[in-house]
DNA sequence: AAAAGTACTTTGTGATACAAAGTTTGTAAT
DNA sequence: ATTACAAACTTTGTATCACAAAGTACTTTT
């Protein structure tokens, strides 16, 4: 009766890393220019966010540089895919029992 | 192209405010204690969302006797439901958007 | 009188969110 | 060579939140 909350992922409980994950999902190697704009992120916010999903090794970070820029770009871990997966699957029974 | 982010509660965003509401959206007047065993809430806990929820004018708060015994029961308010719903809906768009 | 139940409130601690400003490293312009 | 600029952070500071545990108030049961 009370799994379906149980199994929320903490991690995905801010709009601002629901946004990431579902922008990553959907998008291979997203930069951090592009979240920051698409997300409407100051850079600090988006470079903590990242923090914390990194911890969990459900994103990962690569820094290269594009011409002469650097350039640092994000990509979900297949941990991270399942794990977001999951977490969409409670939501859904949620919004599920209420129909 | 961000804003089913936007538009995502930020009353909403805990699991036990989820559960709260998923629970009060499907029952009509569920009281204290029920809401905080199905939870598996600590009486303090359950009180400072329920005050939270109520302050944004979610739900009303009952109390009453119910025989001899003081009984808190709680509902979801007609905004409360409103918002919820957009709130899920907003989520319901996150989903598909992964199919 | 003592214990237990209901519903809180208070206290304390630690995590989180966020903005704003500062820092680092490398490139570009003068 | 100095200045300026850009990307991506890190630091700082403040405010809010989450949560457990303990305390409170009132009532009822034993």
């Amino acid at each position: 009766m009370k799994n379906f909350i149980t199994q929320l992922n903490k991690a995905f409980e801010s709009r601002i890393r629901l946004g990431i994950m579902s922008i990553l999902m959907v998008n291979d190697w997203v930069d951090f220019g592009e979240l920051k704009e698409t997300l409407a992120l100051t850079d600090g916010n988006l470079a903590s966010h990242i923090a914390a999903l990194e911890k969990e090794q459900f994103v990962i970070v690569r820094k290269s540089f594009i011409g002469k820029k650097p350039n640092t770009a994000f990509q979900v871990t297949q941990e991270g895919r399942e794990a977001f997966q999951s977490h969409l699957a409670a939501l859904e029974e949620l919004v599920k029992g209420m129909k």
